[in-house]
DNA sequence: TCGCACACAAATGGATCCATTCTCAAGATG
DNA sequence: CATCTTGAGAATGGATCCATTTGTGTGCGA
């Protein structure tokens, strides 16, 4: 067993299916049900609904139980101007740490991105992109926050992808391109420009389309 | 009973008792000392510690139980450097829903905290006005964050008080009265500078005393 | 036919008990 | 004499059982 206690296990599972796209916002978690699914008593389900709810997936109501958050169009908003504050420190941070390695990785990662066109498969490499280049961040907290940030709005990045994902892929690379660039460089200043650029620009676009978040 | 659930009103006492100082960074936490304490199973105990390792005020490791974080200066920093960033949004996002009362408790605030000199009641008043000022943020995830960075950090800011507090006492006036102005004004733009440089010149003089922190 | 109240069912919260893991110290062995 | 091993004690992790709360449905009355 990879994971020896069982409350991170489920944790992680849970946190699989959710960014999967599996367990959708409003989508109720019922402590028994997950705990006969996978297999364990209902106690570390619960423990496992905390570790949730830090990451921002889950939200408990006292004696009613716990369901995957459904976000406003307000929530998205702040939550995506949270990240054009917050990304380019961890960036900032990460930079001098970064390996000629990691920096190929991205390389390829970019590549793969520019040669195929399957919404999914685009959203774990984007992810997978950007948590590269942050990577070196020596400051675990932020790392963690980061992270965070990038899972409680990935539901709405899917969505937003399924629209009409297709036809805004060459200015996301371009945007990837220069960031790439700016990080093979070690160039903090323009690195941390060009990734402000890029998250606010999909916040204008995402916050564009109302129909994607539940009504206040 | 004000507060139904036990596990919130265990995490609720522990929390207070971190930031009065009474559990100090290092401090392990025991699940049946706590449950003793308290008068409660060590379950719920169990759920409070996961609630207070999302507010950053305690760590668990598996199968070796919590402990009140201890931070190197190195984190220290970093939070500060997330503070830069993020308070000056969740100010400016306060800012046009503040009420005239709450301007005007600010300022009693603010006189309240001239008019002596003890340090802990400083910690007490300081946090105070600066919540106050955040009262109007809509985004309850952005208020939580900005008070989960000011909980994981009150220690050391008591701890660089009592070291040599007095003598500070006013510059920290002046910023409050510039951001106490800009707050009345409304005026978004000066509050983030004024707030920022603040908030800067607290981590500078705090990180020139590294005896405060962890050894890496 | 509509509305309120009571009751029953289902889900969460809490307590107790058992299993597992870690720590620490004492003793044996090289 | 140092180091590794082993075992006892203590603390955490997990399972089962009971209490409490919430929500819903049915039945009675107006």
């Amino acid at each position: 067993m990879t994971e020896s206690v069982a409350s991170r296990r489920i944790a992680g599972i849970l946190r699989e299916e959710i960014l999967a796209g599996k367990l959708t916002p409003g989508t109720r978690l019922h402590q028994d049900e997950i705990a006969a699914r996978l297999g364990s008593s209902r106690l570390p389900v619960r423990e496992a609904l905390r570790i949730l709810e830090n990451d921002g997936l889950a939200k408990t109501t006292p004696n009613r139980g716990a369901r995957v958050p459904a976000l406003t169009l307000e929530d998205v908003n702040v939550y995506y101007r949270m990240r054009e504050r917050l990304e380019p420190l961890t960036l900032a941070e990460s930079l001098p740490h970064l390996t000629d390695e990691q920096v190929e990785a991205m390389q390829r990662i970019q590549e793969e991105i520019e040669s195929q066109d399957d919404v999914n498969r685009f959203l774990v490499l984007d992810r997978e992109f950007h948590l590269t280049s942050y990577a070196g961040c020596p400051s675990e907290h932020l790392l963690d926050t980061t992270v965070r940030l990038w899972n409680a709005t990935q539901h709405y990045r899917r969505a937003f992808m399924q629209l009409d994902g297709g036809n805004r892929a060459a200015i996301v690379n371009a945007e990837h391109r220069l960031l790439l660039d700016a990080v093979r460089r070690r160039d903090a200043e323009d690195a941390e420009r060009y990734l402000t650029g890029h998250i606010r620009r999909t916040r204008v676009e995402l916050t564009r389309h109302p129909e994607l978040f539940e009504r206040d």
